[in-house]
DNA sequence: ATTCGGGATTTAAATATTTCAATGCCTCAG
DNA sequence: CTGAGGCATTGAAATATTTAAATCCCGAAT
C-alpha cells in the first residue's frame, strides 16, 4: 500500500480541535479537556482512487474517520464471488470491527480521492474508559452502518435488475451534497447489486436514452430523481 | 399484540444474577454491584410463533435479549416489497435502534416459541453512564449484527437461487445447537434470499431428492452439510 | 490531430427465474 | 376417520438475466 501523505505536523489532537468538519466526526462530542487526553498522533492521510485502507483478513489496529471521498467495502467469499456491501463517505468510520479485536471483514477500497484521519484503537478504547462523551458517537455510527446494511439488502438486493439500478442511483444522488453525484463503474455497480456488469449497463443505458440519467465528465452524473423514482421503484 | 406471560415475580435484577444463560447475554460483564443499580423491573416474556415484539415504524422504548427461540426481522418497502434482513437467536438483541431514539427499522416476528427479557432503554442508558462494564457487550452485539448483515448480503443475496438456498440451510444448521435445525417456510426462506417461494421450493425439493436434506416433523430438518457445501457453494 | 486502451454498450443465444395454475401432502378439528 | 385448509411441490409458459462476443466511445498520451 502506497500512502501519499501523512501530515503529522501537529501532534496529538491540537488540530482536531480546529477540524473544519468536527461536527460530523466521531469526536464531535468531546470537550476541550477530552482532547487534552489525546497524546497519540492522529494521522491525517490521503489516498488515491484504487488504493486500499486495509484488506479483508488483515489485522488492523486503527479506525478511520472519512473526511472526504468515497470508499467501497468489498467482501470476498471462499469461492471467489465478491460483493460490495457498503459505501462509506464523510463522517463514516471504516474498520469498526477492529474495536472488537477482529480482523477486517472487507477490503476498504477508495473510489475517488479520499482523506481520512487514522485513529488508533488503543486511543479509542482509552477514551471510552475515561470519558462518556464518545459513546453516543460510536453507537450512532454503528447504528448508521447497520441500517445502511439493512437498506442495502432491502433496496439494493431485492427486485428486478432495473429497479435495483434505479434505487442505487437514487441512493448515490441522495448521499451527494451537490446536484451531481459520483457514478461508479458498471462493474462496481453490478457488485453492489448482485447483478452482472452487462445488466447494469443495460439499465443505465436505458435510463440515459430516457433522459433520466446524464453523464458528465469525471465519473459524475445527474439524474431526474422524481421521474426515476416514479417509473422504476 | 398478545403477550402470553410476563413474569415479574422478582423485581429488579435479582433474577438476572442467577440467570442460566447469563454468560450469553448483554449483562454478562456486570458485577454484583452493577446489578444492584438496577431498580426497574426486567420483564421476562414469552411469545408464540407469529407474534411480534414490535412493528416497523413503532416507537419502542426497550431492547430485548433473546433467551430462546428464533426471530425474523422483516423490513417493508413503500412499494410493498418486503425482505427478511436478519434472524436473531439466543444472546442477540432485538430493537437496538431504540438506543438511538429511532423508531423500529423492522417488524420483529417470532418464528417459534420465543423467550425474551425486556430491558428498558432508560435502564441501558443509565447503566452505560454508571458502569463501563456494559460497553463491550453492547459493542460486541452491534458488531455481530453488522457482520451478520454483511454475510446476509454476500452469502444469501448473491449467486444463483440454488446456491443461496444451500447457503441458507448451512447457516441455519450452523446456528443450531443440536443436530437438527429450524426449517422456515419456503415463503420465509424466499424472503430471506430475495427469490420466490417456488424457486426456494424447487431447490429444497431437489436437495431432498438427492438425500442432502431430510425433513423431520415440526419444522425441523437435517442436512448433509459436507455434501451440500461441496456440491452447491 | 491521431492512436491506444479501457470501459461501456449491444446483440443474440443459452440459462435461470418468475408466473400462473394445478395437484399433492399433512395436520388438525370435528 | 374424514374433510378442510394451509403449505409445498410440480410443470409449462412467459420473462429476465447471464454469457459470450463484438463493437463503440471517450479520454489520455504522443
Amino acid at each position: 500500500m502506497q500512502i501519499d501523505k501523512i501530515d503529522r505536523a501537529w501532534r496529538g489532537a491540537e488540530r482536531c480541535k480546529h477540524c473544519a468538519i468536527r461536527h460530523l466526526v466521531l469526536f464531535s462530542d468531546l470537550t476541550h479537556e477530552d482532547f487534552d487526553r489525546i497524546h497519540q498522533p492522529i494521522d491525517d492521510m490521503e489516498f488515491e482512487p484504487g488504493q486500499r485502507l486495509y484488506y479483508q483478513g488483515e489485522n488492523i489496529s486503527s479506525v478511520y474517520t472519512i473526511r472526504a471521498g468515497l470508499i467501497k467495502l468489498v467482501q470476498h467469499l471462499p469461492n471467489g464471488d465478491r460483493r460490495i456491501v457498503r459505501l462509506l463517505s464523510q463522517g463514516d468510520l471504516a474498520g469498526l470491527e477492529s474495536l472488537n479485536g477482529q480482523v477486517a471483514d472487507h477490503d476498504a477500497v477508495c473510489l475517488d480521492l479520499v482523506q481520512v484521519c487514522r485513529l488508533p484503537v488503543s486511543l479509542i478504547q482509552r477514551l471510552q474508559k475515561e470519558t462518556p462523551n464518545l459513546h453516543q458517537g460510536l453507537i450512532n455510527r454503528w447504528q448508521k452502518a447497520l441500517s445502511g446494511a439493512d437498506n442495502w439488502i432491502t433496496r439494493l438486493s431485492t427486485g428486478k435488475a432495473r429497479q435495483r439500478v434505479a434505487r442505487l442511483l437514487l441512493l448515490l444522488d441522495q448521499a451527494s451534497t451537490d446536484d451531481f453525484f459520483f457514478l461508479p463503474t458498471r462493474e462496481d455497480m453490478g457488485a453492489m447489486l448482485g447483478i452482472t456488469t452487462e445488466s447494469t449497463s443495460k439499465a443505465t443505458a436505458e435510463f440515459r436514452r430516457l433522459g433520466l440519467l446524464k453523464k458528465l465528465g469525471q465519473n459524475r452524473a445527474w439524474i431526474d430523481a422524481e421521474a426515476l423514482q416514479q417509473q422504476f421503484c
